[in-house]
Parts: C-alpha cells; structure tokens; sequence
DNA sequence: CTGTTAGCGCATTCAG
DNA sequence: CTGAATGCGCTAACAG
C-alpha cells in the first residue's frame, strides 16, 4: 500500500536510502552497465519504491529521453468493425511492446485529421499509424514527422510516392477473385456497384478488380452502373442503393462494410432482400451478415494481422522500411466463423 | 512550411527574434498577464513561430504545469458497438476540449485493467475514464489517483460506496419496463435469461427489473432459468443460449449486447428464429438486428449522451462532484433509426 | 560499485 | 512592457 501516494519521486526514494537518484533511477529501471551495484542495493531499492508507493514519471523521463512509448492512432471512425477490431488487436500488441495509444477519429475529414496528425507531433509520440484519407497529401506531413525522428505506418487506405510503410490487402485481387466466382454463377443483367470517394485509391483498385473480372467473363461494360460519392457512411450506402435500384440490378457490389450495411438497409425499406431480389457480394464482413437469409459472398479482411503488422512496425525502435506490405484477402461465406 | 522542421523549440525563436523565452511562451499561449506587450511584438511572434515551423513540446509544458491535457478511457472491448460509440463521441468532445485521449482495452480482465490504471497514471493523464470490471475493488486505486490529483469517472457499470461520479442508465427500471411490456403480450411460458458475471453490478440490475416485471406479472419465478456464468462475449451468449433452450424457453432476454448477438447465432445454428421459434427481448441495441425477421425489442442507451457527460467531467478543471448520475434509458423496437 | 553534474523544453516567480 | 533565473522529474555522460 503507498504511504505517500501520488507524491514520491525519485529523490525522495534516494534521500530515504541515502543514495543518489541516480542509482535509483538505474536500478529501477534495470539499466545498469554491466553486473554493477551490489545485490543488496537493488533489494533495497526496490523495496523502498514498492513502499513508498512510487509511480514513475513518464513524462519527465520522455522529455528526457526523448521518447515517449506511445504511438498514435488515427482511423476514421473507431465504431466500425473493422477499425474496432483492428484497434483492439493494435492496442493488445502495443501495450506488449510497453506502448500506450492515443486514439483520433476523423471522420475522413481531411482538415481534421491533419489536426490530430500534428498534435500527435505535438504531443511526441514515438509513432503513428493512419488510415488516411489525405492521399498523397500527407507526404508533406510525414517528411516532417520523419525529421522529427518519428516512425510513420500507413495502413488500409492505398497512396502512392508515400514515403512510409504501407499496410493494405490486395484489394484489386481480392475484389476481382471474389467479382469471378460470382458472375460465374449465373447470368446477372446490370450489375451495380456502391463505393465511396472516387479519389479514395483502395475503393478505386476494389473497383478495377471488378471491371478485370467483367473483361475475363466478357461482359459489357455498359452493364455496369456505379454509385459513388461522398464517403463510405451508412447513410451513402442507403442513399446510393437506393439510387441504383433504379437500374434494376440483378447483382450489387458493395465496396465497404458501412455502405454494405447501408444497402441492406434501404433494400429492407423497401421490401426488398438480398439473395432473392438482387444478388450482394461485398468487401468486408459487415455485422449481422450472418443472419440474412442468404449466404452473402466477401472478402475478409486479415484484420488482426494488419494490426498486428502495424502495432510491430510502430513499436519498433528501428526505423521501418519503405514499403508496400500486401496482404492476402479471404474468401467469406458460411455463417459463423468468429 | 516549417524551415527547420521538428528542431524549433522556444529558444530558437526567442534567438531568432533576440526576445527571451519567457516572452515566446507569455505570447504563443496568450497568457500575458494584461494588456502587455505591444502588438508588434506579438505579431513578430506569432508570424516567427509560424515560420519556423514551431511546434510545442507538450512534454515539457506538462511537466512544468503538472498538466497533460490528457485522459484514458478505459473499457473492456472498444469493438463492441456500445463502447466503439461511445470512444467516438467521447474522443471527439475531449478533443474539443483540447484533450487527447489514450485507449485501453481490459477485456474484462480485472489485473490487465489495474496494470493499465496504473500505467495510466503513470503516464499523468489528467482524468481517467473507466467502465471498470474491478467493482468495489476499485476504491483503492480511485484514492490513490485522487491523492495524484487525478479525476476519476466511472461509466456504464456500476459500483458501489464508490468515491468518483458515476454515470449509467437506470439499469434495472428500464428493463422492468420493458419485461414489463413483453410479459404483458402474451402467456409466456419459461422464461429464460441470459447474462453474465452475477458480480457485475449493472448486470444484476437488469436482471432484477426482469425479476420486478415477473412479480408484477404474477408469475412464478420458478419459470426463470437463468444462464449466468464467465463473461459477456458472444461466445458465452452462444453457450448460454445453447443451454437454456433445453428448457424450451418461449421468451428469451438478453442482457447484454455481445450476449444477444452469441445467442441470435446460436439460435440461428439451431435453425431456430427469434420472433417465431421464440420470443427475445434484450438490453441495448445489437448489430444486424434491424434484417431480424421480427422486431425484437430492446432498451435503447442513450450512448451519445452518457459520452458527453462523462468527456465534460473528465475535461473540466474542477474535480467533479461524486454522484451517482442515472440517465434514462429508451426503448427500441422498429428499425433503422440511426 | 556509486555520486555529481548537466540538461530535456517549457512555464513561471521575481526583478527591472 | 520585458528578461534572468529557477524548477518540473528523470536520464545520462563523466568522474571518482
């Protein structure tokens, strides 16, 4: 139990044993040379911190360090599933690593996010790790954390000329895999696409990965309607459902997991269900997909092992290389694999 | 553009514009006593920061100020979507406030929460933000955090003789409410209930306004069977209602969200449905229930709001006062109102 | 094996 | 109206 909780430091430890902080410092911090102080120091020492109740100043010891232990996170909205699970799974492994996480939602607003960037500059953490939605507007701002010595990690969202490493899924690949089997099946009439910002370069190689799967079966495409604007938002997902059911489509792609939602949604205003009254493949698993009454086709998204990746490169002390981490997407189908 | 980037701190400005760094700091915080210094300097100052790309070390200002501008939250799974909401709403209004906030994930984990408590006052946030599994365990920590002059509020589950504010929705009035509602429609047969630890407080709320409703309702509680063990994942809500249906229950509650979600699985694996097979009412919305076959009725939190008491409790100089702050909760039943 | 000294970058008494 | 000096708590050269 502390006696004097909150208010030991570490002088006040040393002039109790009638040692210098610096001893305590290292010894508590097991930073000793090599094989120095005598055993009975370090008991000594360690006891006292124990009884006094000492909790170390992490600030004081960054500033002087010039190293915080923590990193950054910025995503665009912590609510959705796959940033939830990816902060889950970011923050278990940074925390192995000693780090601690600040957390910024940006609700893709660019100006927004460059404000959290820099005050996470400001408040000198060791890394960050973005979803940006800057595109390649941000090298201007990495160039600068980079002189600041801090590490840099990109994930999710594509850009090009980035310097930093970038964590994606293949998701032309994926998409055009996924776009494959299921024109396969059947015939389909128009086939419609829902996706969010055009400049945003994931949803456009999601895209490209459905147009090479409609060259390869040899299907027009004038057969092809796309719904995109704005963000990727639940409500743009209703909206452009909504929109494209105007065509008829026989077949909807879904290029994320709110808009996927979205979709279903409308589609139940209107009275209608995926499986018998339009086919829906998407990108990503979305909540409750396992529960329609149809198998919706997806791509599942590593997500574990996205964080996983990031939480290694950020938590590194090393600088982490330049380069494009790709990761391969799944296949989703049956219910229930969580 | 910064010129010299990431190496510009208030010395080098006060050189450049042969001004002490005293003034710097006075001016590019406005805290100039009263109607000092002239506006030209103040001009130079600010345009000599700008251009040089100044950006303050929070660092050093917290630990001169002994003032981070810094918060945790803390909470068991920051996926689930009644957490993942609220970290939204609750970063957004600490930033605001020009507050950053740090995450961590407990899991429910009662010594991972603590380590992560401490590290949090470690790392001299300013408040901390908990829905803390530890109970009245707590008390100790709160104490010593409060010797620290750290703010303390706790959320979402609830804790007794428990110095900090605490804010939660009347756990047990709205589910006697909607008990109430439910075992009105119809006869019901056995009842079942899922929950989780019989130790968590908020848990047990709940299931006392299910006890208040049977009462009410004259029924025996010899037709409650109650599956209550581990934690509230979807895992255990699988289980749970795996072991409740040997029961043939005809009406089911779920009294959390990753329950309702584990049970509406396994349901689903039986091949049984909620609304037609059985009837289930739960406590906070859950994902996908809006393409459910039938409206399932739920209490509905007022998420948003409890986030933005607790931000403005956490963010405000004053130590907050202790109480107990109970907001009323909602009922849900037709979809798509998001 | 241990202590002295000097910062880290900023805010803040006190003098001018 | 402005500056010099001090300290926040800790780490890290450099001595002994």
């Amino acid at each position: 139990m502390p006696e004097a909780a909150g208010k030991v430091d570490l002088k006040d430890i040393a002039e109790y044993l009638s040692l210098s902080t610096c001893t305590v410092s290292r010894i508590l911090n097991n930073r000793m040379g090599s094989a120095k102080y005598k055993q009975e120091t370090i008991e000594r020492v360690k006891k006292a911190a124990k009884k006094l109740g000492y909790q170390p100043n992490y600030l004081a010891r960054s500033l002087s360090m010039d190293k915080t232990m923590t990193v950054g996170l910025c995503v665009a909205d912590i609510a959705s599933p796959f940033f939830g699970r990816f902060a889950v799974i970011f923050q278990q492994e940074a925390a192995r690593r000693g780090y601690s996480a600040f957390l910024c939602n940006t609700n893709s607003d660019k100006e927004l996010e460059k404000r959290y960037l820099n005050e996470l500059l400001s408040r000198r953490v060791d890394a960050v790790v973005v979803s940006s939605s800057l595109g390649a507007e941000i090298s201007g701002w990495i160039e600068h954390a980079r002189d600041m010595g801090r590490r840099v990690i990109l994930f999710d969202r594509e850009a090009d000329g980035i310097a930093a490493p970038l964590v994606t899924v293949d998701n032309r690949a994926a998409m055009s895999k996924l776009a494959r089997s299921v024109l396969n099946s059947a015939e389909t009439g128009t086939v419609g696409v829902i996706t969010g910002d055009p400049a945003d370069r994931s949803l456009a190689q999601r895209l490209e990965g459905i147009r090479d799967a409609l060259r390869d079966a040899n299907i027009d495409e004038i057969h092809l309607v796309i719904a995109e604007t704005g963000s990727t938002s639940a409500a743009h997902g209703r909206q452009s459902f909504r929109q494209l059911w105007e065509h008829k489509p026989g077949l909807v792609f879904s290029l994320a997991c709110d808009l996927t939602v979205g979709a279903v949604q409308d589609a139940f205003s209107l009275r209608l269900e995926p499986g018998s009254d339009f086919r829906l493949a998407c990108f990503d698993d979305f909540p409750g997909r396992e529960w329609l009454r149809c198998d919706i086709p997806y791509v599942s998204q590593p997500v574990e092992q996205m964080a996983e990746i990031c939480a290694r490169l950020a938590c590194q002390p090393e600088e982490p290389a330049v380069e494009h981490i790709v990761l391969p997407a799944g296949e989703g189908k049956s219910p229930a694999d969580s």
